[in-house]
DNA sequence: GCCAACGTTGGC
DNA sequence: GCCAACGTTGGC
């Protein structure tokens, strides 16, 4: 059974449709540069395994669509290279400090599910990315959430009531 | 190994 | 642009 992610990203830096335009609809997952996130890239995140595209930092934070892993943790090449922001010069290739993993986007969502309904739904209280103080840009999601966030997706927007 | 200072994140 | 929360750094 596949395990579930949310990756977040600042929608002017990379952004969904910035994946649906890449080649074959893939990325590398680069630039992290935290070491609970970076055991996860690393150990835990697997082939197949499902990921929440979610944007931060932006008008309207928002799950904005889903993706799947399709290279499990390597390490990162941008701490190698002195020109990129995310220069390590402290890491050796011989031993990396830091790693990522390559995704394809599977679809965007029907509609995006905003933070704040994330916070309004029950089956979500207890999300990680909902939780104070909680600044992880790699973060598990549980099965329930998975499917909590996907119904969402495809459910109206609005809660006006049906006659 | 403590902890203050500093930098970063990210919603608002 | 503010600020709370957290992670990292470095002196001791």
């Amino acid at each position: 059974m596949p395990n579930h992610w949310l990756f977040k990203t600042e929608p002017t830096t990379f952004s969904f449709s910035d994946l649906l335009s890449a080649k074959d609809r893939t990325t590398f997952w680069h630039g992290v540069r935290n070491y609970q996130a970076r055991n996860m890239l690393r150990d835990d995140i697997k082939n197949g395994d499902g990921v929440l595209f979610y944007h931060s930092s932006c008008t309207v934070p928002a799950v904005v669509g889903i993706a799947e892993v399709v290279r499990e943790g390597y390490p990162d090449h941008s701490q190698f290279d002195p020109s990129s922001e995310y220069y390590d010069p402290d890491s050796t290739e011989a031993e990396p400090r830091w790693f990522m993993v390559d995704i394809r986007a599977t679809r965007e969502l029907e509609r995006a599910v905003t933070l704040e309904e994330m916070r309004e739904a029950p089956a979500l209280k207890e999300m990680k990315l909902l939780k104070r103080g909680m600044r992880l840009s790699v973060q598990p999601v549980t099965a329930k959430e998975w499917q909590a966030i996907l119904a969402t997706a495809a459910a109206k927007p609005t809660k006006a009531k049906r006659k």
